[in-house]
DNA sequence: AGCTATTAATAAAT
DNA sequence: TATTTATTAATAGCT
């Protein structure tokens, strides 16, 4: 554009190089501003320059939102023209985790960025927590398995043990008459922590968490612990 | 740049509007790509139209990796320049929790999307494995509380029964001899479930998982079990 | 979509 | 790094 066509070809000369770059630059977010007020179109430009440093334009709200708008739309657009199913299941499965994604990142943003940025739907919240079940599900059943077979070992002992105490207060009920009678129940209720009393027993939790996904469909609860 | 300087304004003219919309766009992508060339940058940009149509370019690689090398760069970015402690806490804090999600988002990906386009390290892996289970720290601590109660109640209730029957069996045997003695230890051997003394009690299990973030270090096995 | 008169961008020099 | 200037490149208005 001046003195001298130039060649598409990397600059060689460090200084011009750097020179160009500032002035091409600042020229490429001009242009990018003047389509965005000329035509009404929203922007986004990202520029790395060879050494690493970001410079960026959003001509319209924040970078942020931009790129949720695009992986939005590129999802959108990846779905277009599947009318055959057979071409439409890879391209539509592929939108769908796009949007999982996107609502994850959102949600991301939402716990441990500064909530007044991030405006979620009730909708939006609901599914998330749906996703993190899904996430929560998968990576803690094995574990899980561990403490349910553990409670439930508890509860055959404890079973076990007050069979045993009954057998035996029955044979000091035969042999001693009811007056030496050694009330267990009353040390139940004598226990170290005072609010125990409160806490529901596992039966009594009755919280069925039902975790659709694209995937599969199950119950929380049937495993038989709800969280 | 021709025929008459142009209004720095939306063209109100939807036709004029369109033309200019496209042949703008064509030349800022032209820009956009002539600066890559030249200058060795790394450029993407995200266009949506009025009505909403996507356009994008990325010079180098796809859009999604100068995405992410964006969040990257952008939290870095708001940590430069805080040698103050009391300017820095709020800066940094931003741009770990953009970092946190940044990999969240690529984990994201690399689980739900397909694995061959997201390659990630091993310390990329780990470090997502401890930001799911801050997350299902947090998430899970309440109910996992009721669960911990749950436990400890059975097993305080064991003990009594142990001290319980004890206590029987002196008594039986002060009155009876020692002939007519219940094992309660045989009855505990005779369970239903024959793999349940495979299973580990909680006592056993000691899978320190600690887990780092940027707000606090916690060590999820202070809570008595590491899932 | 092409054409062309103009303006805008910018390479080289300062 | 900012300004100037000679050129080239982009493009507004037409067709």
């Amino acid at each position: 554009m001046a003195r001298g066509r130039v060649q598409l070809r990397r600059i060689e000369n460090p200084v011009h190089r750097q020179v160009t770059f500032c002035k091409r630059r600042a020229g490429l977010l001009k242009k990018a501003r003047e389509l965005s007020v000329l035509c009404d179109a929203d922007i986004g430009i990202i520029i790395f320059s060879a050494h690493g440093k970001l410079y960026d334009l959003a001509t319209t709200g924040t970078m942020d939102e931009l790129i949720d708008r695009y992986r939005s739309a590129s999802g959108e657009q990846a779905a277009d023209g599947c009318g055959d199913q057979r071409m439409m299941d890879p391209k539509q499965e592929a939108m769908v985790l796009q949007q999982e994604i996107n609502l994850l990142q959102k949600g991301l943003r939402y716990i441990y960025g500064n909530r007044a940025n991030e405006h979620m739907t009730v909708e939006e919240l609901n599914a998330l927590e749906r996703y993190l079940e899904i996430w929560m599900y998968n990576i803690r059943s094995a574990k899980m398995q561990i403490m349910i077979q553990e409670i439930q070992a508890l509860k055959s002992k404890e079973g076990m043990l007050k069979a045993a105490n009954e057998i035996l207060q029955e044979k000091i009920v035969e042999q001693n008459g009811l007056n030496h009678l050694i009330d267990v129940g009353m040390m139940e209720s004598h226990q170290q922590n005072g609010h125990f009393n409160t806490v529901p027993l596992i039966e009594e939790i009755t919280n069925p968490l039902t975790i659709l996904s694209g995937y599969s469909t199950c119950r929380v609860s049937e495993m038989g612990y709800s969280f």
